[in-house]
DNA sequence: TTAGATTTCAAGGTTATCTTTATTGTACTA
DNA sequence: TAGTACAATAAAGATAACCTTGAAATCTAA
């Protein structure tokens, strides 16, 4: 999922995007009004945290254009006082939940997922990247529509992949996504060369060559 | 950087001083609670390494205190168990990431370079100098919108110089940033000016002439 | 339990990058 | 202005990262 977080607390802001991203989320960060009204309006989210209180202007402005965008972007809003008129007027506005300042991240993280888990965002469980598409439910994955025969490895992969796509991912981060918190393989992640080969020729079998190698840092997902 | 580790098992703080110590850092340890909160409260650290479950008391006590002293020191959570709460709670109180054992050590290298870097350009993800973009999170740079092509030293170095724009780089101070280990290579940094003139030629193939030679000092990164 | 599929290991080959070396060029100092 | 220290460049050599393959070990499903 893609999510921006709008909100100006520093410490609170990484907090959020480390423990997101953490989830295999794609997190992006905006710390003042402008930053976000200007994200906002060039790319697409999946799902946007708003603080309301921005330094220089409100969030519910944000929310207000987005709106008017007409895009399917799922909203939460973060409210630092306890006054009930911001959260109302962020749902009237079109937010899907609002969550008080101070909160735990536990209890964000279950608002999150039942904002996505309606259905009316990013929230369904394909992932797509041009002819590819991904069906995190049935755990298929598709090129040009034909089903692509994946092995558990090369699917979890390429579901990796496609959830960090254009961030350089070494070695070491997706050994550890890939088989969790397995202290053996101390010193020898070799046989990762072996996966990345096989899912490799199994998209350029179709013309897909997205996985790119970052010589001395990692590979990267991306089209040309 | 100056790094404190508060871990009780003597085992593994002991290896991961040795590794941190050999990327040039410098490492103090606390076994127990008292200790690391003694040391917390007299020394500044630029990162501190702190298990939740130190054998005396909680490592989060030794967090809330740090934040009270409103320190600007970089955690990372280390937590033995994998119930989420430990990370959350840290996370919560101001961490800046979190680490589950067991764990690489390449792993926690890559969290704290991550969170040290961070602090120097507050969170954001891309590095702006003129027409030269640098997004830290695909590790790739442009140049007037074009993608520059660099080897990882010279992207290292890059870094380096956009994020100390203006100030003069001795070679040394470069060699142990971008190498870590000042033993053996104590008196010979003759590769660097390859390095240098590599960067250069490929910034200044787009007209680009930031690094200036500081004769007999160094370099520094800085418009005409 | 067993056949088949998948994952890991090990080894050799290939290439990009890094370092060394040597030569030429440039800036400071006496 | 000459002499010296420092810096730039190019090209060869060394190294480390990566790719590929086949076989052994492990896992999975019938």
């Amino acid at each position: 999922m893609k999510i921006l977080i709008a909100e100006d607390e520093i410490d609170l802001q990484q907090s959020i995007a480390t423990y997101l991203e953490r989830d295999g989320n794609v997190c992006e960060v905006a710390s003042d009004y402008e930053d976000a009204a200007y994200k906002v309006d060039l790319y697409d989210y999946d799902l946007i945290l708003l603080d309301v209180n921005l330094v220089t202007g409100s969030g519910l402005d944000v929310l207000k254009q987005l709106k008017k965008d007409k895009k399917e972007t799922g909203v939460i809003i973060i409210s630092a006082n306890n006054s009930l008129d911001d959260k109302l007027d962020g749902l009237d506005l079109g937010a899907d939940d609002y969550i008080t300042k101070p909160f735990h991240l536990a209890e964000l993280n279950s608002r999150i997922k039942a904002v996505l888990r309606r259905g009316k965002y990013g929230g369904d469980d394909m992932i797509t990247f041009n002819e590819i598409k991904v069906d995190t439910k049935s755990r298929s994955a598709y090129i040009d529509g034909k089903v692509m025969s994946l092995t558990r490895k090369e699917y979890d992969l390429l579901v990796f992949f496609m959830t960090n796509q254009g961030r350089v991912l070494s070695k070491e981060i997706i050994a550890e996504h890939l088989w969790g918190d397995n202290s053996d393989l101390a010193d020898n992640f070799d046989f990762i060369y072996v996966h990345i080969n096989n899912l490799r020729k199994k998209m350029t079998a179709e013309g897909a060559k997205y996985i790119k190698t970052a010589y001395g840092s990692g590979y990267k997902f991306i089209a040309d």
